[in-house]
DNA sequence: GGTGTCATCCGTAACGTTTAGAACAGCTGC
DNA sequence: GCAGCTGTTCTAAACGTTACGGATGACACC
């Protein structure tokens, strides 16, 4: 800078005035100032300025699992959004661990990040804690308990009870859910839809076909085995979580449990390869992109409006059933020695 | 900071002591730093100690794509060791856009990142400034042609080489080849792995087997759509971009071209998913995580080492192929009206 | 007691910006 | 001719660190 204002014959503060617009400086100054900078190749520094205004114009997003692909397209859109706003995005990926998670927050908090973006395990002690001091942050996918700050999520109840009463139209009983990390607010919200259509039509949650705890393709593996060696096993499943939906079909095929032959499963998140999985996969899909987008201008709002702005803004997507075939018609009397009882029974 | 001084009732020059370590503090005094750092939950200010000494412990990370779920897994491994490290990565998403691309770069730049990872484009004017001014900067997956620097990639050629002895030692003559961007060094070493095995096998390379330029599942459609309108169809095809072959693979379910039946199809990368997709796909793997671990570790060590270490370090990794069903034995007079040249061209 | 050697500790000048306020020049209006 | 404006430019003090060089005191040795 010091170069380039040696370079056009003006002292620094000009230079400042022209790379900012902050103030008026004469078109002739301007000029000589501008071609100085393109000889010199002059990029201002990010980390002096944010020393300085004490805003860096960079942005945390914390995910809880780069792996999932759900999240990479949630980033899409939020990175999208911030760039076209000229920020950047430090991603963290917390590997649904806590512990990492409050580092990561740490890290960014110590960088100087103008707000962070992020989805969040319970308790949410950290967040609590930036929130609290006024700090610019917004919550995605996963709402930790009790968090009263900015927010964008699908409507995961209305999931859930769409993909229940999908099975439940197709005549389906014994319906089972597999649930993922139920403390986490997406899970419980899909499980609690799930409960409320159940209810409705009257049909039992029954113990043994409710698995919760994984969010993983490997539990989904153990629960599948577990599932196909149940006295009775269930002739539908809602699966809350795609990569457990994964490892349960895996257990299913090696079992040679057929789908939807002899079970129906609906999954969460829809991506380009559902449909030509085998079987295409009935899943409750959730606008990824979008989320990424809108929480990002939650968050963007925030950071420019200050502290001040409405209390506490709050978006919710709407997710949409996609029907494919794994899902199909249960008849008690069908597919003779699979879907009726003892048969089927003995099939698993 | 002078709070914490002032609590401990030394002066800053300690408090940075103890900090960093950088020399030797009584006992005592050491005590009393901490436990005033404590009591204000004090944490370094990284922008003043980055404007002080030029390193930021910030990485960034360029992709052209993340919602190819192969760089999702090559950032976990990358963002694996750079934690490790203690430092944080800034994510940058190209879009395959050289100029988003070069745009992100200067970005990065601005905010004295300490290095970058990345997978670029031809042609990297930019990659090489940065290079030539012996700025920390290593390539991955993509290396662009000519460049001179430190990079890790699988060995793109033996990929593509396997894949193709694959599918020849099935029976297959007429091969076709979908080769993404050629103008990649990814795609063209996959490229010329399939044109050596071809040659070794004296078998034609044609024209109208070969289709390039695209990246996404669309042109994958298209080019399936093509491809099943030939006269003489190919009997197997080597699609060395996942995102392509999806569509490719949509196009021949809808053309009603069974796989492995009618064509056999082989795939580069390999997932979760790609045991459950229909039919199970045959791909060629490569160790994304472990890339993204050693190209981190490249990257780190040059930062630590400075730009005196050994002029320009490359790694390779193995990738392996992974037989599923969706390549078969070919024969001549196979599945009658199928395989067979004319029933097998009106079967399209 | 003077001198030299350590071991600690502190003052302070940077790092590259922004910004408040001072300075200055050219006007206008009386 | 001078006060008062306006419009432009500059000076210099921050922002929160680090690190160099100097200061201080304790101790040992002659």
């Amino acid at each position: 800078m010091r170069d380039v204002a040696r370079l056009a014959n003006v002292s620094v503060a000009t230079v400042s005035a022209v790379v900012n617009g902050s103030a008026v400086v004469s078109a002739q100054r301007a000029a000589r100032v501008k071609k100085a900078m393109e000889a010199l190749d002059y990029h201002a520094d990010q980390i002096a300025r944010g020393l300085k205004t004490g805003r860096t114009r960079v942005v945390g997003v914390v995910i809880p699992d780069i792996t999932n692909p759900f999240y990479p397209e949630v980033i899409l859109g939020a990175e999208e959004v911030a760039g076209l706003a000229r920020y950047s995005v430090i991603l963290c990926n917390a590997n649904e661990d806590t512990a990492q998670e409050e580092r990561q927050l740490n890290a960014l908090f110590s960088h100087r990040v103008d707000g962070v973006l992020i989805a969040c395990s319970n308790p949410a002690v950290a967040v609590d804690r930036l929130l609290h001091r006024r700090f610019p942050i917004v919550c995605f996918d996963r709402i930790p308990e009790g968090f009263r700050g900015d927010a964008a999520a699908t409507d995961n109840f209305a999931g859930g009870y769409e993909a229940t009463r999908h099975l439940i139209e197709l005549g389906h009983r014994r319906i089972a859910i597999l649930a993922g990390r139920t403390e986490l607010s997406t899970h419980s919200g899909r499980m609690e839809g799930f409960r409320k259509a159940m209810q409705e039509a009257q049909l039992p949650v029954l113990d043994e076909y409710c698995r919760t705890g994984g969010m993983q393709a490997e539990t989904g593996y153990r629960f599948g085995r577990a599932m196909v060696r149940l006295a009775t096993p269930p002739s539908a499943v809602f699966c809350s979580n795609n990569k457990v939906l994964l490892g349960f079909m895996r257990a299913l095929a090696e079992a040679g449990v057929e789908c939807p032959a002899d079970i129906s499963v609906v999954g969460f998140d829809d991506f380009t390869w559902t449909e030509n999985f085998h079987p295409p996969l009935t899943v409750v899909y959730q606008p990824a992109r979008e989320l990424g987008r809108q929480a990002m201008h939650l968050l963007l709002s925030r950071i420019e409006g200050g502290a001040a702005a409405a209390e506490c803004q709050r978006v919710q997507l709407r997710p949409e059933l996609h029907v494919r075939q794994s899902t199909a018609r249960f008849e008690e009397a069908g597919r003779p020695g699979q879907i009726a009882a003892p048969g089927y029974e003995r099939s698993f």
